[in-house]
DNA sequence: ACCTACTACCTTTTTATGCAAGGTAGTGGC
DNA sequence: GCCACTACCTTGCATAAAAAGGTAGTAGGT
């Protein structure tokens, strides 16, 4: 199995992964108000590896859509951290993922047969 | 419900099924001989709209990574046709795609819960 | 009082790639 | 000889993930 083979196979799963990030994210937050540090190792625990350089510019945009909102708050140990939640509009929209998602993996169902 | 929203929901949308995209199209190869403008109409039935200008690129990558290959054949109205197939090492890669499938169905639903 | 370690935030630059639009060419009917 | 149809392919743009680097607050040790 040679390299170029393991980097393919790397770069679908992780375009994959990508898919659902932002569904992932909204899935998180959804349970309950959190931090991006902890959404990142909660993520990395599910398998769904993501990094800073990923998480902060896309909950930006998500704050900027107005599906987010977050509030600062300090912690016993370091800095303060900004607890994000799901606006109304926010769980909307995680619906209209979850359908989404739904319906992705019956078409990919379909294809299998 | 604005534009706005709606925008960022297809958008969503978008992105979710271009994830899976690769692997959709080598589930519809792997099942039997086919060509391009097949392979369109065939994810299209399926939900999964796919242009031209994104499968054309996408089907040389596989096939000069080995995954697919082609043979030309004559149709009895148009020109003639390419049809793609599997390389052995395209069916491991699908293995490959659809264990990391899984994984993603179980993260998705681990986070859930 | 200072240094180090740690946590948490954020930005900049690069790279990949999906898509819209436009372009080429073979076949058949009128 | 022209038009319609099918099928192939390419160019240029926009988006967005990821790597890398940067800022700042807190705590603990000396």
């Amino acid at each position: 199995m040679e390299d170029e083979f393991k980097k393919s196979m790397e770069n679908a799963a992780a375009q994959m992964r990508k898919g659902v990030l932002e569904f992932a994210i909204l899935l998180v937050i959804a349970k309950r108000k959190i931090y991006a540090s902890e959404i990142i190792s909660r993520l990395k625990n599910a398998k769904l590896t993501v990094v800073e350089g990923t998480i902060y510019p896309l909950l930006s945009r998500l704050k900027n859509s107005e599906l987010l909102e977050y509030k600062w708050e300090e912690s016993k140990s370091g800095p303060p951290r900004k607890y994000y939640s799901l606006t109304a509009k926010g769980r909307q929209f995680l619906k209209g993922c979850e359908e989404q998602w739904k319906s992705l993996e019956s078409a990919i169902t379909n294809l299998k047969k």
